[in-house]
DNA sequence: GTCTATATGTGGATAGAC
DNA sequence: GTCTATCCACATATAGAC
């Protein structure tokens, strides 16, 4: 999880996601926050929960984050920088547009395997909306973490867009097809955690079905 | 949505889903709440707010549910048995399995748009977990939504199986696809709000695509 | 940097008038 | 059957000691 935050610094004012020394720290309570948030929810998971689950007490969050919601809007960031350093090389690297998906797809699936409680905060969060809980600062992030996601979407837009132009793919409507494929890889994160079959497996056969489909 | 509750009395005690002429008043209640639950999230949802979408107040929504959790749970009920009142006849009715599998999809896709308030609810329940408040009759409804769940899942799974069978789809891991067909089919309930394209089309390109796949 | 208070606000739920 | 008024629990966030 090498990924730099410091150009997300929206918050110049004391708000959400400074860098520095205190990076340490914050990881720590930023991994135990999304562990929580993923077992009990957002809501259902108290300040003293996280604390609980580092081992200390509320002092210690409140001293690397100014709010429950600055947490979370930290969990977004991180999380989806994490997807699109992994995902976005794929999606550029030069060759078909049907490998290029497939490897999109196997790599996506297998971060969400790898990250599971980060992702599936931030995925579930689709459906809760960002708790932008108003302050300008706060704001600024939320609208950075719907750019990436827009950004995230869009990678595989243009991917199959590729594949339609070179004749690999049929001629389909792109954006509709790359929700139908976000969807189908987002919901991983409800049933990875329970499968028993080895995660390359899972991914492999995920990228040959939303490629290949079922028909013989 | 003309679907019985009847079956549901799972609440003998006096909890969660009575029936009798109180049902109208009910129905009001329930829709009013899945509005509000999807446009603040459930948490971010209060009781006033509810009274607020029905033009009234508290005591309103307090006479008809006991709780804000008799009301999410009998948004679940509802709307499960829906789904399955839609579905499931596409699913058995005689026929080759990719015809059915194809009607299965384009009934779920359109029921998503019709009756998005409700079946947006439930399904980023999905990721929250059933708000399963404790007491004994509430986790019998709870119970109930899970068996429904996994019999729409399962729906989908055997018509897969049927396919592989008759040699008219490949031979897959048919609990995986079935998984991200729903995948695709439940992401649907994020976008299908600020899709201008006409929901039969939509409907249609899903299925479509989920069968055939992407690659010419 | 981490702790133990504690202030404060909010929202679910109830009682009882109309 | 619907309202108003109120109780009470709980969680966020702060203040300030160590």
């Amino acid at each position: 999880m090498a990924v730099s935050r410091t150009d997300v610094a929206a918050d110049a004012e004391g708000g959400v996601a400074r860098v520095g020394p205190k990076e340490a720290g914050r990881r720590e309570v930023l991994t135990a926050a999304a562990r929580a948030f993923r077992a009990n929810g957002v809501e259902g998971t108290t300040i003293d929960d996280i604390a609980d689950e580092l081992g200390a007490t509320k002092g210690r969050v409140y001293h690397y984050y100014r709010s429950k919601n600055a947490v979370l809007l930290d969990i977004h960031v991180s999380a989806m920088e994490l997807v699109l350093a992994e995902v976005s090389p794929a999606a550029t690297t030069p060759g078909p547009a049907r490998s290029r998906l497939a490897d999109m797809v196997r790599r996506t699936v297998t971060l969400n395997d790898r990250e599971l409680d980060l992702l599936y905060v931030v995925i579930s969060a689709l459906f809760n909306g960002l708790p932008m809980s108003g302050r300008p600062p706060e704001r600024a992030v939320a609208d950075r973490v719907r750019e990436l996601r827009r950004e995230f979407e869009d990678l595989f837009v243009s991917v199959i867009d590729d594949g339609i132009r070179s004749g690999e793919f049929r001629n389909v409507d792109s954006r509709l097809v790359a929700r139908a494929l976000l969807g189908s890889m987002q919901w991983t994160v409800l049933w990875l955690g329970s499968t028993d079959r080895p995660i390359t497996e899972v991914a492999a056969e995920m990228a040959d079905y939303l490629l290949t489909g079922l028909v013989r």
